[in-house]
RNA sequence: GGUCUCGUGGCCGAGUGGCUAGGCAGUGGUCUGCAAAACCAUCUACAUCGGUUCGAAUCCGAUCGAGACCUCCA
């Protein structure tokens, strides 16, 4: 049941995972920049690894998992040119660089959470570790892979590049990226435009800096996650994930920082969430083309028709593989909410099932079996979900009285679902909630149901009709089974 | 322009040499006072053209189309 495989992004293969110290995993996954509110896209990465996390840990890791938080400003190209992006923003919305960050930090984590995200062991900021990446510069220019111009510090590709090999995860060789680097404006101070900055030197009015040996300036982009990694995973680490679109040059970056620095590659699998898509193209801040996680609540967007809770999103998002492209629609995720309700419907009732001295037309420890092949298949998401149908299908059989299920087997069920259901895709159940509020309504809607069943006795259908029907109306569902009426309440 | 990935039925999405993916929608039936829900059955597939093979949606080649990266990006 344990043989994981993981698709390693620099093999391009399936690998059997072994970690480094058993029972261990280190992982690492490169968090948000907050100089704005997280869209769905950034979510489906964070959630992949979510899911990552939570599997790990079901399967008794001790995992520690590092996430961080980009909090010190990157400027917008590589040229000397360009804006810092929190300054930027602060200078727009006239606060300080730190009120952004503190700002879109709170609201990341408020999203998150909404989305029922396990939060990581650590999760540490870039400015917190200026230090550490200090020591990290020095390091990097005594092998002399690094050289200093007018208070910056570059990394030297080319000479890197002549004893190691620069490219090795994005399958890139160095004479095509020269080739292909398009020539950006501005007056740079590099030797070569592959080169990227460790340390930039501020100018006056950068308001976010600190002191260096080589005067104040602030880290470059790539220099933290590599700091960060090696302070809390060590110089070799399990897994490192992001998004695809971090592939190049910023974790092709970090390897090279880390071979630079320490000699050795950083990471045994390199995992990367796909993209999620809007209108055919890739959710994108500076295109415009996205949509935030508080447009589901409010429903308040052109791209939605109505209101979605943050589990049906969560559902829809894992009924996609991490690594392929997900379109998102309106349609689609109408359509997995649906799913979504018949799902815990069926889950809902299982406490309520009848249950028989055997079970039979179910294979419960094949299913068992299967769930986890799913999962050991590279966190097969969508897989465990189909899996997930099979056997509420057969929930339904039984309450039909097409099949039956044993006392131990219905245990066993029960069991299992919460463990893929919950614990591993990490989806509430928005129907049962268990408040005080709930369980009146409960009550309120049972007596309802009891009168109309009365009413039908007499076959006072006027009156049997209109509760159904303005039950219907308010949002919640009669239904007729075998056993006797049940009832769900759609949610917002 | 370069590198890479992908093209699956009405929609979303798995799979990847021979065996039903799954969800949503549709159709027929069972159940029901009528519905809904559920159950049973069922229709739409693997971009195009070649090649390899006993056999390909799956491997190879070409063509067309889409996307990602090459600049900040989850």
């Amino acid at each position: 049941m344990k043989e994981l495989y993981i698709y390693n992004s620099i093999s391009g293969k399936k690998e059997k995972f072994q970690p480094i110290q058993d029972g261990h995993v280190g992982m690492y996954v490169c968090g948000p920049t907050v100089y704005s509110n997280v869209h769905l896209g950034n979510v489906r990465t964070f959630m992949s690894f979510d899911l990552v996390f939570r599997y790990l840990k079901h399967l008794d890791y001790k995992v520690r998992y590092v996430r961080n938080i980009t909090d010190a400003g990157h400027l917008e190209n590589d040229a000397d040119e360009g804006e810092d992006r929190i300054a930027k923003k602060a200078k727009l919305e006239k606060i300080e660089p730190m009120e952004v960050v503190q700002r879109y930090t709170v609201d990341f984590h408020q999203i998150l959470n909404k989305f029922n995200f396990l939060p990581p062991s650590i999760e540490p900021t870039a400015t917190g570790h200026i230090i550490e990446q200090i020591e990290m510069i020095k390091e990097i220019i005594k092998n002399d892979f690094a050289y200093e111009v007018n208070g910056s510090i570059y990394f030297d590709v080319l000479k890197f590049n002549s004893k190691n090999k620069y490219g090795k995860l994005s399958k890139r060789n160095i004479e095509d990226l020269i080739h292909n680097t398009r020539s950006l404006d501005g007056q740079s101070d590099k030797k070569n435009p592959q080169d990227f900055a460790l340390w930039k030197k501020a100018d006056s009015q950068h308001i976010m800096r600190w002191p260096s040996p080589w005067g104040d300036g602030f880290p470059g982009w790539h220099l933290e996650c590599t700091a960060m990694s090696t302070k809390y995973l060590g110089k070799r680490f399990d897994i490192h994930g992001g998004g695809m679109d971090l592939k190049f040059p910023h974790h092709e970056c970090e390897i090279a920082q880390s071979e630079a620095c320490h000699g050795n590659n950083p990471v045994n699998i390199w995992m990367h969430a796909n993209m999620l898509t809007l209108n055919g193209q890739k959710m994108a801040k500076s295109t415009g083309n996205y949509i935030l996680p508080n447009d589901f609540f409010t429903g308040n967007s052109d791209h939605l028709t109505k209101k979605y809770s943050a589990s049906v999103v969560r559902f829809f998002i894992l009924q996609a593989h991490y690594r392929s492209v997900l379109d998102f629609s309106n349609n689609a995720l109408l359509a997995s909410e649906k799913g979504y309700n018949k799902l815990m419907d069926s889950i809902n009732s299982l406490p309520n099932l009848v249950t028989h001295k055997e079970s039979s037309g179910f294979d419960l420890e094949l299913w068992i079996k299967d769930c986890y092949k799913a999962m050991n298949d590279d966190f097969n998401s969508p897989i465990l979900i189909a899996e997930l149908f099979s056997v509420v299908k057969f929930i339904n059989q039984v309450k039909d009285g097409l099949a039956k299920i044993s006392a131990n087997d219905l245990k066993s069920l029960i069991h299992y679902i919460n463990i893929f259901v919950f614990d591993i895709l990490g989806l509430k159940n928005d129907i049962d909630e268990g408040t005080e509020f709930e369980g009146k309504l409960k009550e309120t809607v049972d007596l309802l149901i009891n009168m109309r069943a009365e009413a039908r006795l007499n076959k006072d259908f006027d009156l049997s009709d209109k509760i159904r029907d303005r039950l219907t109306e308010i949002g919640i569902q009669l239904k007729d089974e075998k056993g006797g009426t049940t009832f769900s309440i759609e949610k917002l």
